[in-house]
Parts: structure tokens; C-alpha cells; sequence
DNA sequence: TGTTAGCACTCATTCTTTTGGAGTGCTAAT
DNA sequence: ATTAGCACTCCAAAAGAATGAGTGCTAACA
């Protein structure tokens, strides 16, 4: 198969850019009139031809105009794409209101950015992957439970109530406080395993059954981080393209988006693939979701430092505006960044 | 306006209960047929256009069968509805799976409901209205920093980190904790105000400053729970109701169930008008929420226990199964209750 | 040899027309 | 009071006709 010359590229290129625009098939005609490089309609034909040949447009049927294949696509904002300015980029700035709680945070960046690119969203709670404990406390709440408060590094802290079989002193409690923390301190979230848990069990003692019981709880809190958060927005953006807008497609869609699980796929996918810039593009089948096969997915990983990690996302109609989404997600991660190394 | 005899009524009903198996009109023929009532096509369009004049029943256009009118509805649902079996209500459990975290509980009886149902469905979190601060504990997470726990009556546990502006002992702070103790012990969470703020900080002489952080951080615990959380489901299940799932309507549906900010007000409402069974019905504009005008919407109040309580709703087409849905609320706030009773 | 004008042909879309049938209202008979 | 019968209405689905955008191919041209 030949390769593609300098014009085809540039007739690839127009025909995909206007049908990223109007999301018709186009035809001949309108290359030839709008584009520079001054060739009949004719011309334009034969090269279509060519193109399609090779399988980078296609034609819905036969006395339609052409569209972008999957591999056009590819071929698209692989190479054919251009960068945006920088200077552009800095200018948009999305509107986030500063706030303490992450999950306010999130809420607001995953609706400002469905609001600013009219497509579906979604953004994970970052996970900690490399996360110590810093500090466990246990205080009485009543005769028979405690309650047990984990702080880690990162700042995160979760609690949990334990029932006791039998009670326990104050002075019991405090060094089980002491105990605990002179262990534990500073040790990865991930590294709590069986043997470390035996190992604490015998040095308690009699309280090794409380032990036990706070470890779990320990454990727990932990792993909540394991089934990862996913916040969603603008599911219902996709009304807006014809294509994607039939009831049965449409129904798919949202419910995926309603769920979440399935995001679940995806956003592991991302994080797993670890890549220079840090941005995926998956266009139709390359997404991991089979809901979206007719879509186009474009991901980033956002890093708050020290493996403190979690991907944004958003989910469009393949003919989505790749410049300004790519942008977007740019735009967005730095200023998450900005935003949280301060605090 | 002439009273409705029993014929009209046994008309009345017919009418309605076909229609909402078909989602149709109705015509005088097929209730001929298929009622008990022995009548012709003819007698029975007369009853119809009596019907129609009283405004229960209207028509599409000229010459179609009849539809039930919103009046129409309220009366089913008010009168003629049959009231189901106990037996039948018993038989029915939902299956929930036993957990201890409040929110996959609540998370698993949306969607439990949804599906069971079919139509969309929404659950808010348990409000406190009348909670009690049960314990409070500082401790020192690093020497500018304190961690404080506040667990209340209902055994909720919230936590929040407070900077400090100078270091503590660890003396201070234990006496901190013991003044703060003392006092809010068994104080509702609502009567934490300006008044006691400024008390308090005055017996805590030069520690003032702390006191007040910590009683900030108190009320700001206590406080999130003023916008209530709420979880949703099956919101695409509208797809399934033809007269609801045209693609600017179905959007608008999904985004009230997406944004989640509206429903807070139905809510709202519930929780405010009290009622003897606690379940109430909306058919069409009763509802305060505009994009579900062509809907209807079944709620019910389930309640864990002084003062504490949420609201369960059910959104659907107007031609719901007013008897299943009803009965499903019902048995679903008696398996709340046995289930968190115990706990 | 690459480009272009011209022309016949295809096929989705849109608009109009036709037809079928479900349902009504009215009247006259029982 | 009920019902059979009939003319009438009007939606929905099917069929047909007009439109036009777009193609592929051929032949002429620079």
C-alpha cells in the first residue's frame, strides 16, 4: 500500500476537520471550495477514492459523502492534529471554587469541565497508593466500644467503631495507644498483612483479640480506596449529538455513567498505562467499555505528588473536538496541581 | 356536576387500569369486552363522554379512545385502587444485603428498588434533626495540629483537622477535652449557636482561640447534614415509557436525577407534610418539580428512630403501577426499620 | 501524466397522497 | 335505559413522487 503524500494528508486532514464541525458526511465539493489547495472537485474524487482505499474515510452509502474511519481518526490526532498555542491554553481558566473538602472539589471540576466541553465527564478520587500511617488513636466511647481514628501522611483520616467482648481499662487502652503507634508509624497502608497482624497480636498479649479487631478495622479503612470513587457529570450531553442520541444508545450510555462500575475499567486501564504526556486518546473499540464503542474517550492522569493519583476523563461522540478536549484536560491538571501542593 | 354513580365508577376504573397496562387510549369497545359489567359498546361510550365531561377522562384527539385525566388519577389513587393482600406484601422482600456502612446500604436499596420496579428511584440520606453529641476527643496530630473525633447519639463519626496558631500541651489539651466533654454531653447538635460559642471560649480563659476553632469544627460536622445527601437509580429506566422518552424530555429527566440539586426540594416537601400513612403520591404538576410534570411520584418517609428520618421516592410515568409501587414502599420502609432497629 | 468538465446514475430524505381502521357521536329501534 | 347501525373523523402506516447531494467514469485538455 502506498504511502500518504503531503496532499492526501492535507485532503484527510480538511475532510476530517469539517466533519468534526458539521458531524455530516462531506462530499467533494466542499473540500474543493474550502480548502486551499485550489484542486477541482474531481481531483478531490479520485484522491477520496484513494483514501478511502486505504481505509482512512468511508462512505455511510454509496451516494453519500465520506467519513472519518476509526483509523482516520487515529491517523488524526496521532500526527494530523495541530497543538494548540500555549498562550491559548492559559487564558482559559476553569472556574473552581476553592474549597477544603476533596469531594466538593471534584464535583465542581467534573461539572465545570462537562459545562465547558458539552461532553460526559467523569474524574476518580485520587488513590494513595504509597500512603503511610501516621497516627492511630483509640478512645472509649462507652464500656464495651472504642473508637478507632487512622490519620495518614496524606492527611486522610477515617474512623470506625469496634465492640469489645470485655472491657477495658483506661490505662490498657493507652498503651494498646502506644503500642500501636510505635509500630505502625510510618509504614506503607499497603504492607498490613496477615503476618503483621500476628506479629502485633502476640506482643498485646491478652489484647490480642482487640488487636485484632483494631487492625481489621485499620485494614478497612484502608481499603475503601480499593473500589475507587468516580464522579460523574453531563451524561446527559450526549443528546447533543444526533448520532449518539437514539433511545437504546442513549439509555446504554447513562446508565453506564449512572453506574459507575464500568467506569471503573477505564479509569484502572489509564492508570496502568503509564505515558509520556500523560494523555490517552481512545477512539472507538480502543476504549475498554463496550457501551462506548461509538465513542471517543480522552483521558489524563493528574498526579497530587508521591503517588497520590487519579485520572479525569471525558467522553464524547468520536467527532469530538480533540484540540480543545486534549486542552482542557491540560488546562485542568495543572491547575489541580497548583491547587493542592499548597495545602 | 352530577355525582359519580357505581356504574361510572366501574367504568372509570376499568378505563384506567387498562390503560395503564397498555400506555394506549382506550376505547368503549374494549371495555365492553373485557369488564364484568355486560354492556355495550354503545352504552358504555355514553358513560365515556359523561366521564369526559366531568373531566376524569379526556381525549387525544377526535377520534381515539379516552386517556385518564390528572383528575382521573387522583381519584384511582384516592378511592377506587384496590388495596393489595398482606399477605402478598409479606411474601415480597427486597433483597439487601447486609452491611454496616450507611451509604452501601442506602446505594443497594435504590438500585434494589429500581430494578424491582422499574422506574427511577431516589433515597435520601438519614437527616439527624434531633441528634446528640455523645463524645469529642482531641488529639495531637503533630505540634501545630489537632485531630477532632465527634461521635453522636446515633453514633455517627465525623472528624476534622484544626490548625493551630501556637503549640499546646499535652496537659491543655487533655483539660480541653474534659471541659468540652462535660459540657456538650448530651446537647442537641442544633443548639451549638453563637450564644454557647462565646461561653464556652470565655471558661476556656487563654485557649479561647482553640475552643472556637474546635466548636467551628463541631458545627461544621454537624452542619453538612443540612443539604442532604441523596442517592438515585434507575434514572434511564424512563427510556422504557415511550410518552417520556423523547430525547429533550428524557435529557431534562436525567439531569434532575444527575444533578441530584432539585430533588433535595421534593425532599423537602415529603419530609415537611406528615401524613397518617406517610406515603404520599403526586400526579403530575403536584409535584414541586417542574421537568416532571408528566410524571408521577410516590414517596414515602421511613424513619430509624427519633428524629431520624429520610424519604424514599419513586419517579415514574403518570400511568405507574400506583398499587405495586406503593406496596413496594411499604414493605421496603418495614425492612429498614427491622434492619436498622437492631443495630 | 495529472487535472478537469461533463454526464449518467444512485440513494437518502422529504413531501404528498392513499388507504385502512379504530373509534366516536348520533339516531332510531327495541 | 339500552343497543344496533351508520356516517364521519382523524391518526398512522404505506406507497409514491420529487429533490438534490454526491459519486464514478469517460473524454478532453494543458
Amino acid at each position: 500500500m502506498e504511502q500518504l503524500d503531503g496532499r492526501k494528508k492535507k485532503i484527510l486532514k480538511a475532510i476530517i476537520q469539517t466533519y468534526l464541525e458539521t458531524g455530516e458526511p462531506v462530499g467533494s465539493r466542499t473540500i474543493s471550495k474550502f480548502s486551499d489547495l485550489n484542486l477541482s472537485s474531481a481531483t478531490i474524487r479520485n484522491e477520496m477514492s484513494d483514501l478511502e482505499e486505504m481505509g482512512y474515510i468511508l462512505q455511510p452509502h454509496t451516494s453519500a459523502g465520506r467519513i472519518p474511519s476509526d483509523k482516520g481518526y487515529r491517523l488524526y490526532v496521532d500526527a494530523l492534529m495541530a497543538e494548540k498555542d500555549k498562550e491559548i491554553a492559559d487564558i482559559k481558566e476553569l472556574m473552581i471554587e476553592k474549597t477544603d473538602k476533596m469531594e466538593k472539589v471534584l464535583k465542581q471540576v467534573v461539572k465545570t469541565l462537562a459545562q465547558d466541553t458539552q461532553y460526559a465527564t467523569l474524574i476518580s478520587a485520587p488513590t494513595f497508593s504509597s500512603d503511610r500511617l501516621k497516627f492511630i488513636q483509640l478512645s472509649r466511647l462507652n464500656s464495651l466500644q472504642l473508637v478507632v481514628v487512622v490519620v495518614t501522611a496524606a492527611n486522610r483520616i477515617r474512623n470506625e467503631i469496634i465492640d469489645l467482648e470485655e472491657q477495658m481499662s483506661d490505662d490498657t487502652i493507652f498503651k494498646l495507644n502506644f503500642l500501636l503507634n510505635n509500630t505502625l508509624n510510618g509504614i506503607p497502608a499497603a504492607e498490613i498483612n496477615l503476618g503483621m497482624i500476628a506479629q502485633l497480636r502476640e506482643q498485646a498479649g491478652q489484647y490480642g483479640k482487640v488487636v485484632g479487631s483494631v487492625l481489621d478495622a485499620v485494614a478497612n479503612v484502608i481499603q475503601v480506596d480499593e473500589d475507587l470513587e468516580i464522579y460523574t457529570s453531563g451524561a446527559t450531553n450526549i443528546f447533543k449529538y444526533p448520532e449518539l442520541s437514539d433511545s437504546s444508545k442513549a439509555s446504554e450510555f447513562i446508565s453506564t455513567f449512572e453506574e459507575k462500575q464500568q467506569l471503573v475499567d477505564l479509569v484502572k486501564e489509564t492508570m496502568a498505562d503509564e505515558e509520556s504526556t500523560g494523555i490517552q486518546v481512545y477512539i472507538g473499540d480502543e476504549a475498554p467499555i463496550k457501551t462506548m464503542k461509538d465513542c471517543s474517550v480522552v483521558t489524563a492522569t493528574y498526579e497530587l505528588g508521591e503517588g497520590i493519583r487519579g485520572t479525569i476523563g471525558i467522553v464524547g461522540p468520536k467527532r469530538m473536538d480533540y484540540e480543545n478536549v486534549v486542552d482542557s484536560l491540560k488546562v485542568l491538571r495543572a491547575q489541580l496541581d497548583t491547587m493542592f501542593r499548597k495545602t
